[in-house]
DNA sequence: CATTATAGGACTAAAATAGTCCTGAATATG
DNA sequence: CATATTCAGGACTATTTTAGTCCTATAATG
């Protein structure tokens, strides 16, 4: 499985949380009581996000976070870079000392990177407004969210 | 980075090698020569391939594995989810034991289905003929082949 | 029927990830 | 302008996941 890291899970949830209520300067332990997570996580995850530009904080007693833009304009792509690096599939051992330690001839010719940038395409045609439900970011604004499902595409 | 974990990297190099040798029947010894991976590797990557039926094998004397149809015919992603089970992103943490353990609503909506299977379209696309480099597949039968090389693509 | 090779599972070691903690810097409020 | 509050950033530890190894059973060949 191409799985998330937990932390971009997370990631996804704050922004959710933010997404449902625009305006408002959320500081960490708001966040992590809505999303259920614990407050250190949740800062790290903000610090994250804060740094990637997808969000922005204020410090002091009112300080907190807030998207910088609408959630309709971030796409996943974003998000999981943001979290985990550029987004690509590595083949072959990466962190050999030399790249090609046996050099008869590597018989890949560089062409993961047609797979990468199907796969980053893919990506950056989700909103995260697309992933949320619609429903629940207008009709819940205020209520506690929980977290959510996924279903697993079978092969 | 969305990897692959490196039993999927073996299985593409042990693939390639038996791209390479069209017709020949390779015992996990001869493989693991080729790729320079261990033999307990490769006959570990070698069951999972025969298990989804990529590869075939027999037993005995003269015994190994080979490619159960032109490497035309096999999708990258047929080979990640013989290797790493279906291709899904998850999201939210799946260990849980409630899957929405607050349920005063969830947000997400299952939309992430629309990402799951527009990555698993395009890795679906993707033969692993277009992923090895032709010229080596075709000129290079016997020589010994390397590991091969990503770039990474940046954000 | 002995030899060689795969099948399948269990176990151990290594690596990656998540979670925690600490110290420092900025800012609203009285 | 002192203080409480909140974020910033890094280092460290624990946990989880992944990779690698090993053992016993089964099948095929000469």
């Amino acid at each position: 499985m191409l799985r998330l890291n937990r932390m971009t899970d997370y990631a996804i949830l704050v922004l959710g949380v933010m997404a449902a209520r625009p305006g408002e300067i959320l500081a960490s332990a708001a966040i992590a009581q809505h999303t259920q997570l614990n407050q250190t996580t949740v800062a790290k995850v903000t610090k994250t996000l804060v740094a990637a530009g997808l969000v922005v904080s204020t410090r002091g007693i009112k300080g907190g976070y807030y998207l910088d833009r609408p959630v309709m304009n971030i796409s996943i792509a974003e998000v999981i870079e943001a979290v985990e690096g550029p987004i690509a599939l590595t083949a072959c051992v990466d962190g050999v000392e030399d790249p090609c330690s046996v050099r008869n001839g590597c018989f890949m010719g560089g062409n993961w990177n047609h797979v990468n940038s199907a796969i980053r395409k893919a990506l950056s045609e989700v909103s995260l407004a697309e992933l949320f439900n619609p429903e629940s970011l207008f009709q819940v604004p205020t209520a506690a969210l929980g977290t959510g499902n996924t279903e697993v595409l079978k092969s």
